[in-house]
Parts: C-alpha cells; sequence; structure tokens
DNA sequence: TTGACATATCGATAATTTGCGATATTATAA
DNA sequence: TTATAATATCGCAAATTATCGATATGTCAA
C-alpha cells in the first residue's frame, strides 16, 4: 500500500492512458490473440498497445511505463515479449481513497 | 451529467487542490467561522482557503476556479465573498466512472 | 556469433501547468 | 462619488508533460 494519489491522478489525466487502462479491462474484446497468451492472466505485449493506440512504440511504452510506475499496471516478459496487465489492488485502493479522502 | 473525466483527473493532480478538496468536505474542521456564514452550506471564502494554503490570493483564486470548472465545486457569490462548497454529485459521478470504466 | 525483432531509453521540441506579482473588477461603506 | 476590501484575471518565467525519432538493450533462432 505504498499508493500515490497525485502520481496516480497523473497517469490518468490523459486520454490515451485511460483508453488503456479501460481496454486491458476486458482484453480480449480489444486486442487480437497473441502468441497463444491468455490475456486475461498474463497481459497484452507493448507491440499490441502501440497498434491499437496509433502511436509510435516508443510512446507506447513510456505509457504503460507511466501507468506500471503510478501502481496501475502490473508487467511480466516472456521471451523477447513484455505483458502488461491491470493491478486491480492498486485500483482499489484509489477508489478507496475516492471514497475517503476526496 | 457533463463530466469531463481528464479535466476532473487534472483538477486532481495537484496537492493543494487535494487539499481544498479534502478540508471542505468538513469545513468547520479545517477553517474559522466567518461572517456567521454556515460552512457546511454555503461553504468557505477564497480568503480563508488562501490563508488555509499559505499560497498568494491569485493562486487560491485560481485553483477554486480550476476545481469549480472540472465540476468538483460549486461557488456562491454573497455581497463581496465568494463562497465554494464541494459539489457532491459530481463527484458521486466520477466515483462511478472509476468503478465503471477504469 | 550474428541477424532480426521486441522493448526501453535518450534527447529534442512543442505544449501545458505552476505559482507569482500586478492589475482589473465588483461590492460595500462612508 | 470615492476609498477600501475581496475576488478575478493577465502576463510571465520556470517546471513539467506530450510525443516523436534515433538508438541502446535484451532475447531468440539460425
Amino acid at each position: 500500500m505504498c499508493m500515490e494519489p497525485i502520481e496516480i491522478f497523473k497517469a490518468l489525466s490523459n486520454e490515451s492512458r485511460l483508453h488503456i487502462l479501460h481496454w486491458l479491462k476486458e482484453p480480449e474484446k480489444h486486442f487480437a490473440p497473441h502468441e497463444g497468451i491468455d490475456m486475461r492472466n498474463i497481459g497484452v505485449c507493448v507491440g499490441q498497445v502501440t497498434e491499437k493506440l496509433k502511436m509510435t512504440q516508443s510512446t507506447a511504452s513510456q505509457y504503460l511505463s507511466i501507468l506500471q510506475r503510478a501502481g496501475l499496471l502490473k508487467t511480466e516478459r516472456i521471451g523477447k515479449y513484455t505483458y502488461y496487465k491491470r493491478n486491480e489492488e492498486t485500483i482499489r485502493e484509489i477508489g478507496a481513497f475516492f471514497n475517503n479522502e476526496i
């Protein structure tokens, strides 16, 4: 529980990053299958997000990194791919912060 | 329901503005009485927030305005004072957005 | 080992935000 | 009407963010 609300709100202050978080809620609805990976459990890779965002690989990678540093995403490297999925724990925590502090 | 999530998250991405919102949750706990005004119903004036923030009047006024434009505060002018209080409706809405979209 | 990908990071420029002082506006009281 | 107090707005310099292209790093296959 080392959540940084300001960091989190900054991460959420961007349409592309909000989209990523939303897409990852139901990944199989928004991304094509990839390498037989179970998207729900493992996540989606940077390339999939890059394509969906229609932005450069550099930007996609940075956005994912910002969301991860804010605690909103978790990451796992498998082979040459890096998979990102939601960190539901932090998302719950910030929801609670919202109800209690704000 | 013309809530702008990005606008709202930007408004929340600042420690001073988070404080203001928090103080206004229980205003009588954080502000001295003022002109016999019922803080809970009417709000607190710019000068009270300025003093509490320990920042300039200009900055306080701008922060209150940012929160208000985001829909998080409501405002009422009484004589030469402008009072601000929380807009619980938008705050509820953004909480719901949080649960549904994010 | 080398080549080919996938991802991360660096460096840059444009755009936005921060917080201030100075000034304009509004409302009251004399 | 004028002086004064409260608030809003303008214009600024510094800091931060957005987004990119170029490059570095890591990983696998041949």
